[in-house]
RNA sequence: GGAGGGAUGGCCGAGCGGACGAUGGCGGCGGUCUUGAAAACCGCUGUGACCGGAAUGGUCACCGGGGGUUCGAAUCCCUCUCCCUCCGCCA
């Protein structure tokens, strides 16, 4: 959520931020309006309030009913337009939220302009695909052929964009989230935690995600129970309505959730293989930090994640989203991209973003910068490290072998019992 | 799932219709005293919103959440959530 303060002292620069987005600049004008009529109807009803609270001490410390009477039949009249003043402040502050919480996150000035994602931003790139003496592949071929990805199981127990991992891919699976919690509780300094899958509504209004995109969420009704989408939204809520001792930060969390979507918008895409499924699993890192320092903290969380990718020995690039690609919440968003020879693409396999105090001030999360000072929001920041189907899809298409096998990456063979190969 | 008991400021704990944003204690901060420290004593000690150029300024709201009764609610009523105890069931 944008600081209303913001908004009313420097609509311009809003309106310019929802136009790089393509968005419209006009909700700021709905905004200012909405927020106008609410702030003098609070006014007046502050007023009224004040007068009654006055009133009706004086009243209690009269004895003769001769006297109170007229004054109470008074203050049942001004209490009676309290009521009604009441009902228009929580109308207009009702219709004056929603709208602000659909306005996106401002652009950090480092953001490149642009409309979609082909003004996205190439920042580097490690290691040149591999030279192959044969047609790679796509993993949709090489699983089922290795025995251990099934889409028609999965199709069985589910639906569409559900499979069945067996045996050695169940193995694959499990050490690569066993090996980057490892690395990153040991050598990055994330403190692993274990959450729940699901989160109540409000939890999902905090990480940004409702009220503008519940298209994409599954949703149990009788309770008002939410699958995650991503461990983002629970870490988020952590420390919801939490002021932060000083010292407190930077908090650096890790951990493994499997993550939920219903990619109702992405209906036809991607629809072969596991690039795209409606559950994966995923390893997030997670930082909370002072406005400060949360763009080093990017940095860190960014080259963080290319350490994995790197020991991963598969070659990789990292994209800088342009201003009409980020995400909702984000401000700066870096993505990584592996290279997938077997399908022919780059595969995002962690998306790493700085959300300032988006999330903050929608989960009211803060912190108190000196003892006794004034409690501050808190910067969020979150990264992938990583999205595990397209590692999965990543190793298999990079280490397949003429014979139809699969190496597995030095780094994971003591994670999967000192096993070298997958056929 | 059944029966009962709770939820108050950083913590403990009073208050059960009228000057209560809330007695008291602990903790914390500042001061007096002291070579220094402790003890003792004194003072301060929540969050947010609105108005205001600003104030050590004014007003409003907040005693788990929401709603109601009343001139007036931390206090009464309804409802939801969570916690505790006992019973049942179970991984």
């Amino acid at each position: 959520m944008l600081d209303i303060n913001l908004i009313r002292r420097d609509p311009h620069l809003v309106r310019s931020a929802l136009v790089a987005r393509n968005e419209d600049p006009t909700l700021v004008d709905r905004v200012l309006e909405i927020d106008a009529r609410w702030r003098a109807l609070l006014t007046q009803v502050e007023e009224l309030r004040a007068e009654r609270n006055r009133v009706s001490r004086e009243i209690g410390r009269m004895k003769d009913p001769a006297q109170r009477e007229p004054l109470i039949a008074q203050m049942r009249a001004v209490g009676d337009r309290i009521a009604e003043l009441e009902d228009q402040v929580r109308a207009a502050e009702i219709e004056r939220d929603d709208l602000l919480l659909r306005l996106p996150n401002l652009p950090h000035p480092s953001v490149p302009i642009g409309p979609d994602e082909r003004h996205n931003v190439i920042v580097q790139q490690w290691g040149e695909p591999r030279l192959f003496e044969f047609d790679p592949l796509p993993h949709w071929d090489l699983g089922p052929e290795l025995g251990i990805l099934d889409f028609e199981r999965g199709v069985k127990l589910v639906g569409s964009r559900f499979y069945v991992l067996w045996g050695v891919g169940a193995l694959l699976e499990r050490a690569l989230i066993a090996w980057m919690l490892h690395v990153h509780t040991h050598e990055h300094g994330y403190t692993e935690v274990y959450l729940p899958f699901v989160v109540k509504r409000e939890c999902l209004v905090g990480a940004g995600q409702l009220p503008k995109f519940e298209d994409n969420l599954y949703h149990d009704v009788e309770d008002d129970i939410w699958l995650v989408p991503t461990a983002e939204v629970p870490l988020t809520n952590l420390h919801r309505d939490e002021i932060l001792p000083p010292d407190a930060l930077p908090l650096k969390y890790v951990a493994y959730t499997p993550c939920f979507r219903r990619e109702r918008m992405s209906a036809g895409r991607d629809i072969r293989g596991i690039k795209r499924g409606h559950q994966f699993d995923k390893v997030e890192m997670y930082q909370i930090t002072t406005p400060e320092t949360s763009y080093d903290a990017l940095e860190e969380m960014l080259e963080h994640a290319l350490d994995l990718c790197r020991r991963l020995e598969i070659p990789h690039r990292v994209v800088q989203l342009c201003t009409g690609d980020l995400g909702f919440a984000a401000a700066k968003t870096y993505d990584i991209e592996m290279w997938a020879p077997g399908c022919g693409e780059w595969l995002e396999v962690s998306s790493i973003s700085n959300c300032e105090d988006f999330q903050a001030r929608r989960a009211n999360i803060r912190y108190r910068p000196e003892p006794g000072a004034r409690p501050r929001f808190v910067h969020t920041l979150n990264g992938s490290g990583l999205a595990l189907p397209r590692v999965v899809i990543a190793i298999l298409e990079n280490y397949q072998q003429p014979d139809g096998s699969v190496l597995i990456p030095e780094v994971l063979r003591p994670w999967m019992g000192g096993l070298e190969r997958i056929g």
